[in-house]
DNA sequence: CATGAATGAGCTTTCATTCAT
DNA sequence: TATGAATGAAAGCTCATTCAT
């Protein structure tokens, strides 16, 4: 509600106490994966945290604050993940395959996170928050593209941003979908598939070799 | 003290008055295509639609069945609109181009709609509601892509599930970014190119000649 | 709440038509002797009297003046009843025994109005009403008791007001709680006793024959 | 929606903060004793109460509640001052005399009191509460009366209900009534005419001598 | 830090009362 | 007149957030 909430800095430069702190974000990722933002209290994650309600205060300064700072992590991570996996891959094709990889792999093993961004998430609150490790990936996500559309890999037919939503509009879908739909087949598993089908969507499409 | 208490019928068969209808409607859509669903107050529609608090209570029960009112009305609305579109087209192909055509110019002719799905909507909100008129939308298309499947027109490489997903996944990531970008390319006049793209995607891919 | 309340008159010169106005009285008196005025609904009483909601608000205006209207008619009836029968007696004893004695017989025969009067009628709302017929009875009692004591048949060791609060006080108790204990006792065939009692405490106290 | 709704426990043994809860039923009690039980907003009794409308609610549950509370914290004082002062008093008279005497000081002092019985208790509203301590008074009233009788003081002209009913039947008339006329003469001052002429009423009439 | 309350906002409900047909 | 709605007011409830201990 308050776009200048001047509030008491969330926390101190100490960070405060680790274990308190991962106490209650698996308390809140637990809560905000299971309900919509609105609907979870912040009583019953104090209570789950085994923690006092002044003391999410204390920590976060406000309810969504700490439901950005949950994400916040395991976004870190997944872009730490990311960086990681892509050392010493240097094509743009291959580069782009192990990233979509990881997405899948990364939100298949933490169901909770991928039903918080789910259900606890909308686009209006995603860019309120300016603090969001998402934006890193993002930034990364898309030099990566036009670096690709610079070397004339994709294709040209619409902007890059789309392109960029081809790519995010597919994942953001299979991935809670396919957890909706009780997981039937891992994503993981049929990676390469799923990407040689968005590939074939972004990729410059081939000059029909002439004769 | 209560012995009797029925809950307001959320408006009987015959919709009461269905300007105040119109008014009360196209209030909360606004609203709830500025704000979250939670940040939208009850009074304010109200206000807005020159109604009074009760009377939103006797048409549609409460906030929630209010959105799900207003959503319910558009959807009928591009349902209706595509299924008048698909007349006499026979080609696969060509249906499908049309489906995508109709949603990205219904969308992009209403962006109130987009926005409170966008912003109002999450998918848990979404699966409450059993009347929605997404249903038969979901289930049109997904007959559509059995029977694209069956002809073997479509990729078998996974299963028609996530082929449906690929279409909304895509759908349901451009039209509200594009929105969000403030719109400096029309989708309708690039439905051409998206959609070849996505078909690329999605088809049997051309079994390599031989020779 | 409005004292002034210049409501349309409640109902015309006319008195419009007798049979609905007693149909809805019926009805009024029934529901208000057995709740609280505040629980009783005018929806209920319009049902009740197979009438509508908008002839009660021709009729009498308001849910207040309806009460006052169906106690009116009663305590008409009862003033009328009282003069009736103190015709031809003379003795002040007697007329007072009279008095008592219609009293009692009136409510143990109208239990709805008792009830009524008990449950719905608040001081504070009783003085609010100046049509009552209420004051009628009360300025002939009044003046009973100025003559009694003009004539030195009343005590005079306390105000003629309080005399007549033992009256009312006794009446006003008794009838009531009568009723609530389910009427073990007529307290119309106790008359006399219950008056003798009463007449010892009002009467002038005989002064000690001298020796 | 509403899944464990539990209802504000009114109030826990705590009693919370006796100080805010003296200033809520100061509030209530004076607002209750102007108006009918129905006109009285819980909004001005918080505002005059300066407290919010939730502390009234954790504290009494609900309006009537809120009632009750007040009538009983000075009802208790009541029945603690008539033990008080019945202490050696041995000669039924005369203690039934002092409880004559005690409750008219009592009221006469405590005009809230008084008036918020008149203007915001019906006897409905009143037998609805269980734990009122206006029981213990009237259980320890009627013993009184049955012992009187017993011992042939009392006339046994009636029922002893009906005794006690002049004696509440006169209290709780000339109470109120006494406050409504603005006490032109107090009647703790009289209250030994006033109780000598109940006397009179109740008491065995002496039987007349013989010859 | 934890606990327990206090507060403000906003949803929901129930009615008297009024309006329109 | 009867019917069906509309409206305003107030009760009652839930929760984030803040205070005090």
């Amino acid at each position: 509600m308050n776009t200048t909430s001047k509030k008491a800095t969330p926390a101190g430069p100490a960070a405060l106490d680790p274990e308190i702190r991962a106490r209650i974000e698996t308390a809140a990722l637990n809560l905000f994966a299971r309900q919509e933002f609105h609907s979870v209290r912040l009583d019953d994650i104090a209570r789950e945290a085994n923690a006092s309600l002044q003391t999410i205060y204390r920590y976060y300064g406000d309810k969504q604050a700490l439901l950005f700072a949950c994400l916040d992590d395991w976004l870190g991570q997944l872009a730490r993940r990311m960086l990681d996996h892509l050392q010493g891959i240097q094509d743009f094709k291959e580069r782009l395959r192990k990233v979509f990889w990881v997405v899948l792999d990364f939100f298949e093993r933490h169901p909770e996170v991928t039903l918080t961004l789910a259900n606890s998430v909308t686009p209006a609150t995603w860019r309120q928050d300016a603090t969001f490790r998402q934006r890193a990936l993002t930034k990364t996500l898309l030099e990566v593209f036009a670096d690709g559309r610079a070397r004339g890999v994709l294709t040209d037919e619409v902007s890059e941003a789309l392109l960029l939503d081809y790519f995010y509009g597919l994942l953001f879908r299979i991935i809670p979908m396919n957890l909706a739909r009780g997981q039937p087949e891992s994503l993981t598993a049929q990676s390469n598939n799923l990407f040689e089908m968005l590939w074939r969507a972004i990729a410059m499409p081939e000059k029909p070799e002439r004769s």
